[in-house]
DNA sequence: TAAGTATATTAACACTGTTAAAAATATAAT
DNA sequence: ATTATATTTTTAACAGTGTTAATATACTTA
């Protein structure tokens, strides 16, 4: 890597730090380009030379927030035993890091993709990301017959389902009101999807 | 009712509409005050002597398009049979009814209730409003023993979540990528949540 | 040191919601 | 009918947004 490439990195990893403490602070409503070139320590305008726009400096911090969330899941439920508990595990970890950074949940969820179509793999990406972290699980459940084919699948996506839409209405509309009757509520659904206890 | 609440009445309802037609048609994003002005035949300040803001104005929209959405339900679903047949069709409409609109859904789900936190009462609306229209046929399972309290709560809940979170991921990321995929998802989901054939 | 290049900043534009003052209209009283 | 008073609508302005073009600064090389 040149001498120009490693500062224009630099340069790069300011504007994503800054924007990325906002985004774990104040969340996505404080996002602004003049609010992060500042706390970047440069001017509004100098963001332009190294992002096209605003939409791609963020998304950068997608592709951070996920390596993060991964790291922080992965050490998290280590200890648990392959299969459906360690699914259940995984998904409570997930759940427990967006809870923490409610913004980082807008960022990957509630945000439009229309606004950032145009990376469209990154996309596919977020999208597949819970499901990603439960893969290697999945697989292990086919490959001791705990479940079949269709039954993981329909397990799978009702899991991913429920969890986005139990994130977005307990972190977008404080619904229920406290954590406990919350993670209540979760329990006995993850229970219940994944057919346990 | 006095001749001067008759015209802000009035008043009001031109303004409404106009919000309606943009939310229906271009979406959430194309909202603006002088947008919605222009198209009610007024200039952008008038807005202000009939809405504090123009979040109390699109808040009385979410109140008719629920209506519409609850009449569109209850028209779709009548000929089935109560129980957990008409659950599942009740939740077929209502996803039907947002996947035609996705900028009353946006509305709805995705915009944050933070901004409209003035109107508590309202917001809880919302968040019942699935559950609210199939109340009759949850009571139905239970007084004839279908389902025991505890079985119809994990149920609800879990239904609740999974429809809110398919449909974000639907309406807002395009995914899966065509309606019959998605179609074929949601019977599957609905089928193993609520337990049927 | 001087010229040329790369980078950073300021000024400006078009948009956003909102408010205060100004203009237009409707109502009331003489 | 004309004047005076309310009421309602509009224009102008402010503070904010993202983005771009022109200007100013810093750095490199001759």
């Amino acid at each position: 890597m040149s001498n120009k490439e490693i500062q224009e990195q630099r340069m790069k990893g300011y504007f994503i730090q800054a924007t990325k403490e906002i985004l774990k602070g104040e969340g996505l409503k404080s996002i602004s380009v003049r609010n992060i070139s500042e706390r970047a320590g440069y001017s509004y305008a100098t963001l332009y030379n190294y992002f096209k726009d605003v939409k791609d400096l963020i998304f950068e911090c997608v592709v951070d927030f996920q390596d993060e969330c991964e790291t922080f899941i992965k050490s998290e439920t280590k200890k648990y035993e392959p299969g459906l508990i360690k699914i259940k595990a995984i998904t409570k970890a997930y759940i427990k890091y967006f809870i923490q950074y409610p913004g980082i949940y807008e960022l990957f969820y509630i945000e439009k993709t229309t606004d950032l179509a145009h990376k469209q793999p990154t996309v596919k990406l977020i999208h597949n990301f819970l499901n990603k972290l439960c893969e290697e699980e999945w697989q292990y459940c086919l490959n001791n017959k705990i479940l079949n084919s269709a039954e993981a699948s329909v397990m799978k996506e009702t899991l991913h389902y429920a969890v986005i839409g139990a994130l977005i209405i307990y972190i977008n509309r404080r619904q229920p009101a406290t954590y406990k009757e919350f993670s209540i509520i979760v329990e006995s659904q993850l229970n219940y999807i994944l057919n346990l206890a």
